[in-house]
DNA sequence: TTTCATGTTCAGCA
DNA sequence: GTGCTGAACATGAA
């Protein structure tokens, strides 16, 4: 489920059941979220902890510890945070448990594309996965400025970890859908213009996804979102919307809409 | 049974 | 170095 709007309502919903709790027990369930990580040294920074703050740049949340460095969490395609209160509530794909005094907090990912780790501090992973401005933090001027700089295709520079921080499949074919860009179009031949709508329109987008709680059926009917199946009608001229693989991803995009760039 | 999936990473090639 | 493609990861759901 995690783009950047479904992070940060993860943000929200850890920060309203979990802040402030102190962990008493911290279990891997599965080694795979951990890969690549000590868990040992994170099971040990863990327990003992209060959970002090929540902290998210793009698709990725971070945990302050209360004795000190960062829990990582990524989501990967299919990962979810979810509390519960009576043990026999655990979800079914609970992949790295935290026990309060009151409560438990699970990592759930079925997938287990997920991925749990421990820094000294958020910038700490940033820095090392390079990864680049929020979504919702750039400034205009900063995002022509990236843009300008891209090369390839629209949309696969939008997914670019490295140069946004945020956007994934779904909401990249929502902002190129409402800016009437096709989504294989050279990201060098876009104008200022279409850069600024870009920019404006993806806050718009990802904030009003955070707004309703990430839940697809409280948004606009006018968004492409609804329409992600081979065949389904264009929202907006009621042609059909169609397929591409840009970025090796499926685009779904409506090509008499989308199809000037 | 087969195909696809809101993500990341890496090898191989141009 | 840059960009693109395909595959791997691992598993549920349609």
């Amino acid at each position: 489920m995690p783009e950047l709007p479904e992070v940060e309502t993860f943000k929200r919903y850890i920060e309203r059941t979990s802040l402030g709790r102190r962990v008493v027990k911290a279990e891997v369930k599965n080694a795979v979220v951990v890969r690549g990580a000590d868990a040992s040294a994170i099971v040990a920074a863990v327990e003992g902890s209060e959970l002090r703050s929540a902290l998210r740049h793009g698709k990725q949340l971070f945990l302050e510890l209360s004795r000190g460095g960062w829990l990582t969490w990524h989501f990967g395609m299919t990962g979810e945070p979810v509390f519960f209160e009576r043990p026999e509530d655990e979800p079914r794909f609970d992949r790295f448990l935290l026990t309060f005094e009151q409560g438990f907090l699970a990592f759930n990912d079925p997938r287990m594309l997920g991925r749990i780790g421990l820094v000294s501090s958020p910038n700490e992973l940033i820095e090392r996965k390079r990864l680049g401005p929020d979504a919702l933090s750039i400034t205009e001027a900063d995002f022509v400025r990236a843009f300008s700089a891209a090369r390839g295709s629209t949309k696969a520079a939008l997914m670019d970890q490295h140069r946004l921080a945020g956007v994934g499949n779904i909401y990249a074919d929502e902002v190129l859908f409402q800016c009437r860009l096709d989504p294989r179009a050279e990201v060098r031949s876009l104008s200022d213009a279409e850069l600024r709508c870009m920019h404006r329109t993806m806050r718009r987008v990802l904030r009003k996804s955070i707004e309703v709680g990430t839940d697809f059926d409280r948004l606009p009917r006018t968004y492409l979102l609804h329409y992600r199946r081979r065949g389904a009608p264009c929202p907006k001229c009621g042609g059909t919307m169609e397929t591409v693989t840009v970025g090796g991803r499926t685009s779904y995009f409506c090509p008499a809409c989308q199809g000037g760039k």
